[in-house]
DNA sequence: AATGAATGAGAGTTCATTCAT
DNA sequence: TATGAATGAACTCTCATTCAT
């Protein structure tokens, strides 16, 4: 209703730092469980002042979501467009975004993973949309990787996603809680698990292996 | 106030329902956004008379989250013990009893994974000691595996636990959702990547196989 | 959402109340002018128990019209149906009822005719039906009276009907205003007015009297 | 704060649309329902810098209830003052004096009968007087009328006075919402309900026809 | 002459909690 | 054993107003 210069640089710039104040206290209390003067104090502003830059609450739940899943979702883009890898090095890369993101932008992806959900189905649709399309792309990896017999034939695609998918995020959890992970070692182990699983076997006892 | 015949066996009976209703609602909203309005009409009775079970709504989000690891924790409990069983059995046994948990509990489950966190301190405790042990007697299992040989030597025991619960954690989320999906077929595919990984490998390229 | 006793006799009179308590506000403040603390205060409680008895302003304020409407409606079903009495008698009892539900209900009416609009068209649709209903009924007298060749019958009844009822708000706005008011002399000569018209001419100049 | 150049023309000329746009969103939504931003964007301009015609949200108000009131007591001056004309003459001069006063400026006389009340007694000082003063030379004109003969005796100048108007307005309501209405039909038959009432009587049963 | 940005007060509404009955 | 009624604090959101630029 009220015309703000929503496209001025500094807006823009303003706006960003909204975005990530709030992703830090929805981190810290969920949705429901943070104020809007928590997210205003957080930024230095008074409570009303934050209505400048989002319309209502809801909003910034939503921006703190999409902002979270930008450059992980940017990322998968490439990686899953790079077919020329072999699957070991695209699985690596694949955690590594994850993990790395995490790092980076813990706290929104946190609160995209645990708070999502408070949304109205309508101000869902994008990052649904953003969420589906990234476990499509991690399964055609997993897929292709099953056509050049990296990866063993009997797998589900479809579950091996959600597991990978559902391993970082418990990493991603951890990474959030304390400050110094060593992620790149994480990754490693994360990505050998996935790989190779825990047993010390020599391929025996694997239905494919005979 | 009043004293209540908290000891009666009936009075017992209602409680766990009031318990099962809250863990409904807590699921289903979240804890700051669930009222314990939403929790009396669940129950069928009116907000007031809430209190009569909890001493406030903090009392019943705790009394949810030990309701979801009783019988979880418990049973693992019986397989620590079971240090007679090959490492794949007792692997398999704990995922079976970490899913069908989620399959029985649930909603309660769900809220101890997602909102514990809003119990203050001193409500956490038994929460804490009980997640504790939980992990610790996972890691005995995969150390006692290590131990064996069935497990790689290579293995970081703390963060194999770690994968363990997250992987069953995001399939529980799932199986919260879906009402029809089939629990056993998850946890032979959830157990047999734990163990052997994706790879199509025959522990070629395995640091400790050698 | 949360069910309240509604039908107990306690919970409808302590509502009436809370009607009569809107009204007064209302009418002096105006809607948007009045606060629910306003009517809280006078009536006697807290401005949070308000929403005990009102789900939203907006239904206090549907309820005061309602309420201004009631007996005023009901009074003119009965003359409507009374055709056996001559057009005046029957005038002076429309007017005698207008502004006698003002000495009784001023505030409620006055509230009906100045705030209404501000009700959102799914609240008004009983309001709308009301009025409506009262407006085609005192048309309905009035082409009665041109039938029986009291009425000139030149005259436009919608138009007529309209300036009835307009004179009798604007002399019921009075009533409000100052409270020691003679309202049966304000109806003698509102009929008066309203039947002869100013002139002191004997019918000549009429178009319809040649 | 800082000087503006007030008595400017071209100041004066904006100030005007300033005043016309309020008060075209005042006779929408009343005074409390309506923003400054509301009006800000009637007019073109950011909310910030309708500070620069008005001092306050109130001086707004009372500016529109001027304008409104202006050409319309304007008119009525000359009307009073002409006491050579006829009783009907003059009637009919007031009635169309009123009645295209709320076409020409509908939206501000709507503001001014309906919100009016909403100014602190300060003021409306200016606005009491212009309408006392109207009232009165209405109530001249009347009694005049009854001088010349051509008003019943028996008619208190007063309570017609009011009723004129009490009609006038509730025709003014009409004409501010429906857009395409014959004006000087309803000038012609509000005058003739004035003049002659409703009763299709050669004068018998008037009191003061004998 | 007009705007972007902020403010602070107050609005309506929800809700955990209390307690007499 | 449960309820009706009320409370007060917190919350999201709106808005008139200010002022440096």
């Amino acid at each position: 209703m009220k015309p703000k210069n929503t496209d001025s640089e500094k807006y823009q710039l303003h706006r960003r730092e909204a975005v990530r104040a709030a992703a830090t206290v929805f981190s810290a209390n969920g949705f429901h469980g943070a104020s809007t003067s928590d997210i205003a104090e957080q930024l230095g502003i008074k409570q009303g002042s934050l209505y400048y830059y989002f319309a209502s609450k809801e909003e910034a739940l939503e921006e703190v979501c999409l902002y979270g899943l930008e450059t992980y979702t940017k990322n998968m883009d490439v990686i899953a467009h790079d077919t020329g890898q072999p699957f070991e090095a695209r699985l690596f890369a694949v955690v590594t975004n994850h993990l790395t993101s995490y790092r980076d932008k813990s706290e929104a992806l946190k609160v995209h993973n645990n708070e999502r959900l408070y949304l109205p189905e309508a101000r869902r649709v994008r990052l649904k949309a953003m969420g589906s399309k990234y476990r499509r792309q991690l399964e055609s990896v997993i897929e292709h990787g099953i056509e050049e017999g990296a990866v063993s034939a009997t797998l589900d695609a479809h579950f091996a996603a959600q597991s990978v998918i559902g391993i970082c995020n418990s990493l991603g959890e951890h990474i959030v809680r304390e400050t110094d992970v060593d992620v790149f070692d994480l990754v490693r182990k994360c990505t050998g698990l996935l790989l190779h699983g825990m047993s010390s076997e020599q391929g025996s006892g694997r239905p494919n292996t005979s």
